[in-house]
DNA sequence: TATTGTTATACTCTATAACTATA
DNA sequence: TATAGTTATAGAGTATAACAATA
């Protein structure tokens, strides 16, 4: 319950309010791990490929996205980020590192529980990665 | 990240396939908290009053929740859990946790790191519930 | 013939505006 | 005149089905 509902809080804090929960997931996803295709993109965030050719239009009309054709296998689309879509991944997670903060500073935590709230957070970055 | 991530991964575990996030957020506020008017539960839940009524009709049809006009002001409708509607919450509650116990047994902690996610997620209870 | 991506279309969830009924 | 809720309508985001291009 805890999860969800921070995840409902830290949603609202996004660099671009043209930017769609969607569109950023992708972004996030192309800024770590390069390009991708769009079946690719389909198959990770977990959506039909209608969709995810939807949300890259989205993102390349905003230019945060390049679609190439891989010379390869010319059926398939290669999606990149381009430089202005990196920084709105990095300007986003700053905005919501600092409302999380915000949140934290609130409550009032000792130093030790904030140390467990630290540890905790590396642990579970273990468990959603796989 | 990690939060998004395992919200997502969490979403997908229910207890009825015919109920949306949405839904299922009302119904887990009214187990924990009784009966509510619209608007609070629109405000609650951050969203608009005609969605709430819209989400409130989707609970009713199927029995999770009902409807009973306030008789100190007719213009209230306050909108009480039935017992399908707690049966349903109870069952997706334990299939999420079903899930995460799946996902953390994968990662085979150790007894020192699992006290410190319990910890974790005391702490961040009381984050959100602010 | 199978696969990759797109287009066409429909459904759900959300919102704003306008309405009804109560206060 | 203001408030609680609903109805009407429109805009995202998603899905399935059908199609074009390529393998």
């Amino acid at each position: 319950m805890a999860t969800f509902r921070l995840a409902r809080r830290l949603r609202c804090a996004r660099a671009a309010d043209t930017m769609s929960d969607a569109q950023l997931a992708v972004l996030a996803d192309l800024r770590m791990n390069g390009r991708r295709t769009i079946s690719t993109l389909a198959e990770r965030e977990r959506v039909a490929a209608p969709s995810m050719t939807n949300t890259i239009n989205g993102l390349e009309e905003q230019g945060f996205v390049v679609r190439a054709t891989d010379e390869d296998d010319r059926r398939r689309v290669q999606v990149a980020i381009t430089e202005a879509g990196a920084e709105i991944v990095v300007e986003t997670i700053r905005r919501r590192d600092e409302l999380l903060a915000d949140m934290l500073r609130e409550v009032d935590y000792t130093e030790a529980e904030l140390t467990t709230l630290r540890e905790a957070s590396a642990l579970m970055r273990r468990v959603v990665e796989r």
